[in-house]
DNA sequence: AATGAATGAGGTTTCATTCAT
DNA sequence: GATGAATGAAACCTCATTCAT
């Protein structure tokens, strides 16, 4: 992977979060990235692919992340527990991935449909740790696409709103929402001590 | 309110959803709505006046739903139902406003933060059915904004989901779904029968 | 005349003073006229046929104020010197028109032919003056718009000059001047006593 | 200074001219320059700071030309023979420049005031040269600005004429003109021989 | 006669993309 | 590979003019 590739995605990243899609201009991306207008070129067919790719490689760093130290012999609730923290971690280190998610909404929908294949493939883990949950009666019976949203997703709107500032989550408080989250899918949820 | 002003907001609606802010040109909107372009211009300064005007009417139609057959004499858990459903009912009426949802994030700082105070007035009932609950000790003892976050953002997700077709979610399911987000900020969670 | 069209005029004179042909809109006009825009055009065909009025009802009242007090049967010099301080007065009266002055010259050519037509013969007894005075030697054998330009222009100039606040000329200084025309078309020039 | 930007300043110039500052469009001019719209705004911020470079450009060309061949130790007649032939020959190389002349005045203020002091600096050496004929009580004692405007001011308008066809001037004629302008300030003006 | 909402052509400016260097 | 000047389509917005009331 060329270091000039890197570059251009990572101011890419920062602009999307900034701006959304047709919010920044491939001037400012090049200027951003340190680089010549026309360099873009080399690297990426044109503004589509070079975003696409952006969502892509995210994906990618996501699911690596998502899956640091998983002990898939563990306790489910530990697993679950794991995979929330990692990706509560992974917003905190990656603001702008999460700010743009939004942007990446209005690709063309094959293009999108192609990423959500992707999504599928990359995040299979987690769709089977919510499924063995399910067939030991640790989850409800729902969907998992359901139950993923419920718990996963979740996480991703409370980041979105700590990095904002506009509520701050850290140390006993973060547990606390993590057990919410569990609750909201567990079969016998656990009343709060 | 001129009917015309109404024709371009509903056109805006479809085109902020399809498309983002930057993703739609005000004559797009203009063919769209019927109107020649200059005419917008009769009822709304500019472009982002008219989204800033489209957010509002949308948090107002909101609000104006959600509190549809509100008792506030019922039990907690009926108050939260009846506005979970609700705001069900409302994303499927609104497909658009879901959508456009994440678009109005990109608008300008100081706009969006008299938008959101606007959105913490329209929806006070809300919060104070909340502090009510955690007082009564029927809610865990969390931040209003990360109770509702919890339990109301994610009907929000899933809606739009459902409208998507990413996944159906009708009769029991619902029922199950809203129980599942109660169970996430519920003091003592019931299992599933 | 219609008092309306009148203040159409009036308003005209003013914004093509400060903003030039091009620079104000008739919606513009139409308000610091305090009149609705569709009115405009019951008295005028369009924007070029108001600005041609403008001009034509401009050059008759200069025309009317230059003559104010004029004696054909006094000296050359006191004939001078009346249209002189009439076109001074003018000026001060109408700074707009002054400043408007330059606008015109971008109306379409045969227009200001027509308007120069008409300018020559407004203004036939200036150029009756100043043939008598080179036919008596008092002024230089020079063609008329010639000694028109030297003498009477260059009032206009620093009657604009006198507006814009950039030369201060009053009282006697003003004298000197109305002399120093005088001495640039005079035969026999006086000398500064 | 690059080519490009040259020619778009040429055609601004006689755009300006014909048509004033709010007359003529960008297209029109790109085209007149024989570039696309879009180069424009690679040498110019936008329309306003084009106009205003154009105006330092002539001001700046204007100043060179008018010193040709000035010598300060000979006689100030000679001096002032000199300048005022100076401007009548680059007004008669660049009629564009003279007749645009009048659009400068609708510059906003601020910048107005700018190019002002700039041409107070170009012509500082006119202005040295009026206050040492003063001082000699070879001019007569008036502000430099009325000096400066009776005779040099003069020189635009007639240049103005003659391009335009109105008066031709030539010859001996010419000679007459300068002379008319000289005794217009002069404290012993000469009799026409 | 008087109004002003409605129109759409045309204004200024931006931007993704190309290509000669 | 790398550059950035050049392009022209298309964006947002304004404006002279019309016409139903």
């Amino acid at each position: 992977m060329s270091v000039k590739r890197e570059q251009l995605l990572d101011a890419a990243n920062i602009l999307l979060a900034e701006k959304g899609y047709h919010g920044f201009s491939m001037k400012e991306l090049a200027q951003t990235a340190e680089i010549a207008v026309g360099t873009t070129y080399l690297y990426f067919n044109d503004k589509k692919d070079l975003i696409q790719s952006l969502h892509q490689r995210n994906l990618h760093t996501l699911a690596e992340s998502m899956f640091d130290g998983f002990d898939a012999t563990s306790s489910i609730f530990e697993q679950y527990s794991c995979i929330w923290r990692n990706f509560w971690q992974y917003s905190l280190n990656h603001p702008e991935a999460i700010l743009a998610k939004s942007q990446f909404d209005h690709l063309p929908s094959i293009v999108q449909l192609r990423e959500e294949l992707l999504a599928k493939e990359l995040f299979k883990e987690v769709g089977i740790m919510l499924h063995v949950g399910v067939e030991k009666e640790i989850f409800k019976p729902l969907p998992i696409d359901v139950l993923a949203t419920l718990s996963i997703e979740t996480c991703a709107n409370l980041a979105r709103k700590h990095i904002l500032g506009i509520t701050r989550i850290e140390g006993k408080l973060l547990d606390d929402v993590i057990l919410a989250c569990w609750n909201s899918i567990a079969f016998k949820p656990e009343s709060t001590k």
